[in-house]
DNA sequence: TGATTTCAATGGTTCAACCAATTATAGTTT
DNA sequence: AAACTATAATTGGTTGAACCATTGAAATCA
């Protein structure tokens, strides 16, 4: 009935990495401890260094752990922050698997779900800083500075994620503001005078608690954005035909 | 004005993982391509084999290459599948970053979405292969097999993103469901007499195109779900008190 | 006391060798 | 000629020992 499953060459490094994943699930390792030493697993796991340094790199790169040089260095077990999932979505969008449209798109579905859901949590604390933040980026647009202003844009809607109280969402907007990131590199910043005056009615949306006004605010924010966006993709594919 | 940024201590195999993910992005290196061999890519980039291994094995975490063993093998540029970002956000789950209402909440968050996205733009192959999930469903279930259910659930939320097609979304769901799927392996499957009828629905919405029925039935059984899980986790965290 | 030097621990890297899996190829049998 | 088989070559996986570079704490000195 059932298919066989293919025989897994498990590799020793593989062996190693489950053994530290299921302490991690099992909270018998958790956030800031300090694993042994390389040399001191490596006679634990009865494998070489090198074997057991990959184990260890692997694990970095997955964001588990982080690795410090010198006398008090070590292997130490990282908060969850989701950097590997971020990294990884926005590999994904290097390979070209992600269209620039495929990420806008995302972008005002996940940013409109967002916004309703900080205007049910969010708290005094979240509305001083995305305050802050506006405030930032109305500084930086009279200064005419769009690289600064961008920067403070992205950081606008991981803001409003946290004040909307879900890690997933907090991840999932990370990662679409990376790619952003990436893409306006890519094409180049525009200034845009919608831009400012929405941040400014979303705030109080958010501020008043709004959800319905202030979703509706962020997607038209950024189905305009999309326009922008869109139209400087086909400039920029244009001008790049040669 | 702008801060010093830290010195960045470059390891080798970094820089080296940089160069090759530079030659993604710019498609130097396109899917299914293969790198030299260890031994030769070690010679060119003027490292020692090991540290190119951990290069190797950093880019194959992060999902960019797969290593084969034997006279054909080396490193080969994968397809972008995005299974680096959903082991990172499984990952996340495992550390206990997200909590199992995060995660029912997204889903319904982004379920619906993509429901709705689903009934704009999926095509006859679309429906045919919900379908087929939808009888294979009703099949397990007929049987008594939940296991098999479970899975052939997921699957069908998984289908329904790829009919959306979008790929943020699609990796975003695959995430959700490979989280989910960790969550019921550990509170158990749970037989539920709704869910059937409701995918019932939810599939004639999706062929009528009908967006709105097609995310509201999504939204109702996902926070019907919801409770159930919730629930579960109560029972489950009450006698696990010892 | 306070600054400086010394030193031990740790991750980063190198080298040389061998193991294990995989496949191309030459050889053998039918 | 076709099918099977043994061999060899190639490749990733692993080992062990050595050395370098960084870090921070302990020892030393002014």
């Amino acid at each position: 009935m059932r298919e066989f499953r293919p025989v897994a060459t498990r590799r020793a490094f593989e062996e190693i990495t489950d053994q530290i994943r299921s302490r991690l699930s099992r909270h018998a390792l958790r956030a800031g401890d300090r694993l042994p030493s390389e040399r001191e697993l490596a006679g634990q796991f009865h494998v070489s260094r090198n074997t057991l340094r990959e184990a260890l790199r692997s694990l970095e790169i997955a964001g588990l752990v982080e690795l410090r040089k010198g006398a008090t260095g070590g292997a130490f077990i990282k908060e969850g922050g989701g950097e590997a999932a971020v990294a990884g979505l926005a590999d994904l969008f290097h390979l070209g698997a992600i269209r620039p449209k495929d990420l806008t798109e995302a972008r005002i579905v996940i940013g409109a779900e967002v916004a309703r859901l900080a205007c049910a949590r969010r708290t005094a604390a979240d509305i001083e800083l995305l305050e802050r933040n506006v405030q930032a980026a109305e500084a930086a647009t009279a200064a005419g500075d769009v690289e600064r202003r961008a920067a403070v844009n992205y950081d606008f809607h991981r803001l409003l994620a946290r004040a909307a109280r879900n890690p997933v969402l907090i991840v999932i907007t990370d990662a679409l503001m990376e790619m952003t990131r990436h893409f306006v590199e890519r094409v180049g910043y525009m200034p845009n005078r919608y831009v400012m005056p929405s941040r400014r009615r979303l705030l109080e949306h958010v501020r008043a608690g709004k959800g319905e006004a202030a979703a509706r605010e962020m997607t038209s924010m950024l189905k305009r954005l999309q326009r922008f966006h869109l139209a400087r993709v086909e400039e920029t594919r244009t001008k790049g035909d040669r």
